[in-house]
DNA sequence: TTGTTCCTGAGAAGCACTTGCATTTTTAGC
DNA sequence: GCTAAAAATGCAAGTGCTTCTCAGGAACAA
């Protein structure tokens, strides 16, 4: 990973134990959830430091942020896939639909340029499904 | 409309005037505003008001909450559709790709209940187009 | 009309970030 | 290895969006 940060990005301390934090996570963490893994290690960094590291590799393109409902999240799979969000936990779960390349490519008026395309499932977990009633 | 305000939900001044604001809006506008809209034609209205009334006209399926990034947008077109979302100014515009059912009754995997899905595409739009180069 | 319940405005509070700035760190060049 | 320039960090303050609190005001049912 470290030889993608190009840039004058410098490869410091922090960053290290960031990258190393997010690193074939699934469960698409939030920034918080990344500074409190670090510091409960005994890991010093700041949470301004996890913000500007994470938003910082997602503009290098080595991470994706996903936006919705609460706090951004953060996902380090960069292979293209589709996401479902808990309504009531807030928690994101990757879905096994096949990627629809040809969605990125649709005409969707002139003068509009598509980056990307993301498909959102609004779901119910299981865990949060189990606590049902309330 | 107000036909469809049941369950204690009281038929106000102020929700009058939230609705009628929105009633017909294709732009996908923000709590801000709705809030200045009505501001702006002396309608004495609070910024609290007004989003407790959509955010409660959501919870009662008559408008459609939209998440990502800035502030929430809400949509009075109940006609299932996506959505492109300029990165630049932020602002929301429906897509004209028929809305794929199956997509709501696929198993995403034991436990998980479907509600509805959505399709963004990340865009630049026209006018942001425009001013390239910032 | 009256009582109960719900709604409203105004401001404070809260969450999720972002920014400013003085102090390190990193890193390229010697 | 040393040095200077540039970039990163931590902290605290600031911002944007949204919800909450609470006292007073409207709506609706009887």
């Amino acid at each position: 990973m470290q030889v993608l940060l190009r840039n004058n990005l410098r490869w410091t301390r922090q960053r290290r134990l960031i990258v190393a934090a997010m690193e074939g996570r699934a469960d698409h963490p939030t920034a918080e959830e990344i500074y409190h893994d670090l510091r409960n290690r005994g890991e010093p960094v700041s949470l301004a430091t996890v913000y500007r590291t994470l938003r910082a590799l997602a503009r290098e393109g080595l991470l994706r942020e996903l936006h919705g409902h609460g706090p951004d999240r953060f996902d380090p799979n960069l292979v293209p896939h589709y996401h479902f969000h808990c309504t009531r936990c807030g928690r994101v779960f990757d879905v096994g639909v096949s990627y629809k390349g040809e969605l990125d490519r649709i005409d969707v008026g002139p003068g509009f340029a598509v980056v990307s395309h993301e498909i959102i499932w609004e779901e119910i977990c299981p865990s949060c499904r189990g606590k049902e009633g309330s």
